[in-house]
DNA sequence: CAGCCTGTGTTGTCTATACAATAAAAAGCA
DNA sequence: TGCTTTTTATTGTATAGACAACACAGGCTG
């Protein structure tokens, strides 16, 4: 073990330490589940400080590469998953979440033409207000997405009143209350005629799907997104699974 | 400001430091990049060590919640978005990530077999080994998920070499190389027959599909997974985008 | 033997102090 | 005025020391 100095051009001694180890994880010297040296002996090992050494263990925790127990030690953490089976969520709060660089617009549709959706319908039939919202996009003049919002009546009426052409229905949901649990389920389908007739899809066409259900206590929200077919949705990013997921076979 | 306290079954220090922060920006006290206390003003105020302060504000840096510009202050950061468009990956490494709680099984399709799909066709003419496999469900003996992947030539033998019924294909690209991107693409579509035939799928039902990317410097994998309609897929978690996404109209 | 106590090793937190690095304001100067 | 230098405020890093909290092994006691 090389004693570590703060030289003019080297990264700070923490960052230093977490090379250290880091590296020693990446060569298969520490296999997950090993015990690492103590903070006393990377100490007197490294020559820096408890401190120090500390810091960098707390940093290397959090990022989850090990795993520490007070009073037994530290450990090389398992390998978590760095992806999921699925993470989704609608471009009408993507448009907004990116400041507007989609050229969408989103128009809010009358409540008359309102028609439950199929796959909703079994869930949501207490849940009364439907809020729909079809987006276009600005260029091509086109339907992108159809989003159809069941609500629970404790809260529709606030709910209704709302400019969800301004805000978007997560940060509402967020804002009146601690949103305690969100499912999403995707799915491919054939649309119903009415979804057809909106979307502009030819008989026949398969529609991509996104079913929502948002919990606040007790279930205050479901949705229904329907993509357009012939759009292409890409995204790029890390997602660590926090809730345990499900397959069901129907 | 009150003065903190250390107590018996009060949190820490650091986190009272940390809750005292959240607290004002959630209460809408301090708004997106309005300046926060410095250092010694929050020493002053709630009587802790600067070391105490230091701490609390660099795990909200962390944490993204606010910004430190050295010389200059303590901001409130930008609120980020919190969901993403889309991230999605394959039920056979959701399978392993959580440790086999999935009653799946792995079949490996005789090379033959392997037939490009519509949808890779035009992108992956010049990587030519294949490698398809097929997940079936332990109980229902039904076919969930068949994988088609098309992988760069440079290092087809050694991966061709792989016992991919024991480790994914992720794993392997990460042990032999830093991954430098991932793309996902997911749509909706009728499948060919070949297809159908192996997910038994009857004629004209919609079946979702995932494309996938993978770069190490140069494109090296690409994947399209099919998904058997009937089986609907659902997981909770968080995710950051880290890259700008795109929607492409057809 | 079972149960309790104690010592040791480990991580968790907190403090006081020091110096470095950066940014902006103030002062000095031509 | 316009430029440079200095000061000041602020965050970034590093240290030594202290005590608390926890886990475990070994010894003690009934």
């Amino acid at each position: 073990m090389d004693k570590l100095t703060t030289q003019t051009g080297r990264p700070p001694l923490y960052q230093q330490v977490k090379e250290y180890i880091i590296d020693k994880i990446n060569d298969s010297a520490l296999l997950p589940g090993m015990k690492i040296e103590s903070e006393a002996e990377l100490v007197a090992g490294l020559n820096v400080s408890r401190m120090t050494v500390n810091r960098a263990l707390r940093e290397l925790t959090a990022e989850g590469r090990i795993k520490r127990i007070q009073g037994r030690g530290t450990f090389v953490a398992d390998r978590k998953p760095q992806a999921a089976l699925l993470q989704i969520s609608s471009i009408a709060e993507e448009i907004r979440a990116r400041g507007g660089s989609y050229s969408c617009t989103v128009h809010l549709l009358q409540e008359e033409k309102a028609k439950p959706s199929v796959a909703l319908a079994m869930q949501l039939q207490p849940y009364a207000p439907v809020f729909h919202s079809i987006i276009v996009h600005k260029d091509h003049k086109v339907p992108i997405q159809l989003g159809c919002r069941y609500i629970n009546p404790r809260i529709a009426p606030a709910y209704l009143n709302q400019d969800f052409s301004r805000i978007t229905v997560s940060d509402y949901l967020l804002s009146i209350a601690a949103v305690t649990a969100v499912e999403h389920i995707v799915e491919a389908l054939i649309p119903d005629p009415w979804i057809r007739d909106l979307l502009e899809i030819n008989a026949a066409e398969p529609c991509l799907a996104l079913h929502r259900k948002t919990w606040v206590g007790e279930l205050v929200a479901t949705s229904s997104t329907f993509y357009s077919p012939g759009s292409r949705y890409t995204l790029g990013g890390k997602f660590t699974p926090t809730a345990s997921g499900s397959i069901d076979i129907a």
